[in-house]
RNA sequence: GUCCCCAUAGUCUAGAGGUCAGGACGCGGCCCUUUCAAGGCUGAGACACGAGUUCGAUUCUCGUUGGGGGCACCA
């Protein structure tokens, strides 16, 4: 097979140190659109290696991740694959292969300076050149046989890559910056293995995507750097060298790298907040990758046919949360009702049990509102169309929906609406909600949206009356506040005692019995 | 210190040696309207700077400035 007919083969390496970070969302989408768009394997990698930040629980919630992003691997934990294990921590065997391929091909050396020294070093230099220029090759010419003794008394010793240092510059083609070219008298001699044996970052990587087949490395943008380096260990090491393409930064608003400073970072945070995740993959697809400059709603099935790495910028992108405001309002405009209800329940419990966005549940209270959603899946259906266009995140349902709950009581009359409507000047808001009441009381006229508004609207000639006037008073009156879903598609929701005894409430409450 | 990268409106981006520099979010206005939205129409808004190449550069080259990343027994 030449280069070209060569099956595609990309992963996703995460560390679980946490959460998943929004830029690391968009490596996994590209690498996924990436092998679904050519009809390569996309692999799940967990690089494990730092003990003091990757925990099970990490690796699970890198997974959750995944799966709320609707990123399935081909490969990887839980599915495993030929390749495996998909664990660096389980792959120890496959460096240690490596390193004695490394030492068979005297392509490094071992190096007895100890960290103190090391650091003593570079703080020097420091302080003298205003920087490190990398490590000095101590090592690197002592007589074999006396490192060899040295080993043997057991001196404690990291294996150093020895740098050709004939090599010319180290020249690669990466597939979003284009001829890349570095100078090797910059290289230094980095450590491959540590003293305790294990394997370093670069080394591991070249390693694993060496031995996992992989075609085409697309990463992070911190890592164009690293890649001469790794270069170097792929020809010692004598295996081909993959494509690489390198990916551009997320930016806060501030120009800085987005964190958590700038309110959510990662992919958790936004799913708690409301955010699709069909909203999360095109928007975050968008940023850095265009289709054709025009297109900005890409729903995943066009993204994994059409995306293509030679239409990836290089430019840092700033992450704007207006614009996924408003790409999420577009994806719940676009869902089917009953998507929406599955994905807006943990905000339709909420509301039910009367929460604001921001309070949980308990268990208990969340199996009673759940029971309820089950129960009558039509009317929770029928809040859909009420809300549809009007929510950005679905967050926003229990202060936007809270009234649809509220039984036969209004439960939070808004102030500023009941001075702006029921009590403004000249406004006959009294009159108006006793009218109202009346034809929402009569039994004769269909418990409908259409049917109810319109002899309610039939009260404004005779009452010479503004539409607006007779029902916005009959808005706060149901809703307890003068901004709210459409009126009478609410009130059909709901049973007519419940309306009544609302108006009732209201008015008593302001304008006396 | 050193190596490397980037530069089109507030933001995401398209673009080509000659374009009215295109689209989207946001912003302004108008329409629709019982609120809020959604929708329709519409307006303002950009090629960082300086040289060079060229009949002509925003586009090609060099430099300046401004941002960013790497150079760890972290990943």
């Amino acid at each position: 097979m030449t280069e070209m007919e060569k099956k595609v083969r990309v992963r996703f390496a995460p560390s679980p140190t946490g959460r998943l970070h929004v830029g690391g969302a968009r490596t996994a989408i590209y690498n996924w659109a990436f092998a679904k768009a050519t009809g390569g394997d996309f692999i799940l990698r967990i690089e494990d290696t730092d003990p003091e930040r990757s925990t099970p629980e990490n690796t699970q919630v890198i997974l959750n991740a995944m799966n709320w992003l609707g990123l399935e691997w081909d490969e990887g934990p839980l599915v495993g694959g030929s390749v495996g294990p998909y664990f660096q921590t389980e792959r120890t065997d496959t460096y240690e292969e490596a390193l004695n391929r490394l030492k068979e091909r005297d392509a490094v050396y071992p190096c007895f300076c100890t960290k103190e020294e090391l650091d003593a070093k570079r703080e020097a230099a420091e302080k003298e050149h205003g920087g490190y220029a990398g490590y000095d090759r101590t090592c690197r010419s002592l007589d074999p046989a006396e490192a060899q003794a040295r080993i043997d008394a057991g001196e404690p010793h990291v294996w150093r890559l020895k740098v050709p240092l004939d090599h010319g510059p180290i020249e690669f083609v990466d597939a979003v910056y284009g001829p890349m070219s570095f100078p090797v008298d910059v290289m230094d001699d980095m450590i491959v293995v540590r003293t305790d044996g294990t394997p370093t970052y670069n080394f591991a990587v070249v390693c694993d995507d060496a031995n996992m087949g992989i075609t085409h490395v697309i990463r992070g943008d911190d890592h164009l750097s690293n890649t001469p380096r790794q270069i170097l260990i792929y020809e010692a090491l004598g295996f081909d060298i993959p494509t690489f393409a390198h990916l551009s930064m997320i930016l806060g608003p501030d120009g800085k790298k987005l964190s958590k400073r700038h309110g959510a970072a990662s992919v958790e945070e936004f799913r708690d907040r409301g955010y699709l995740p069909d909203a999360m993959v095109n928007f975050l697809a968008l940023l850095g990758w265009s289709l054709d400059g025009e297109t900005t709603i890409i729903p995943r099935d066009v993204l994994c046919k059409e995306f293509s790495l030679d239409r990836i910028t290089k430019k840092d992108a700033v992450f704007d949360e207006t614009k996924l405001d408003w790409m999420n309002g577009v994806y719940i405009r676009e869902m089917p009702a009953q998507a929406w209800v599955e994905a807006a329940q943990p905000w339709l419990i909420r509301a039910f049990l009367g929460l604001s966005a921001d309070e949980c549940a308990t268990d208990e209270q969340a199996v009673l509102a759940a029971a309820d959603i089950e129960i009558r899946p039509d009317w929770y259906e029928a809040l859909y169309p009420l809300v549809a266009e009007r929510l950005v995140r679905l967050d926003e349902i229990p202060e936007k929906l809270g009234f649809m709950f509220w039984g036969d009581k209004v439960k939070t009359l808004d102030e500023k609406s009941v001075q702006k409507v029921l009590l403004k000047e000249g406004s006959r808001a009294d009159e108006a909600l006793r009218a109202c009441r009346e034809v929402l009381a009569d039994p004769a006229i269909a418990w409908e949206a259409e049917p109810l508004q319109e002899a309610c609207r039939a009260l404004c000639e005779p009452m010479d009356l503004k539409p607006k006037l007779l029902f916005q008073p009959l808005r706060v009156a149901v809703c307890g506040n003068m901004v709210s879903p459409p009126l009478f598609e609410s009130i059909e929701l709901l049973p007519r005692e419940d309306i009544l005894a609302r108006i009732d409430q209201v008015y008593n409450q302001v304008f006396g019995a």
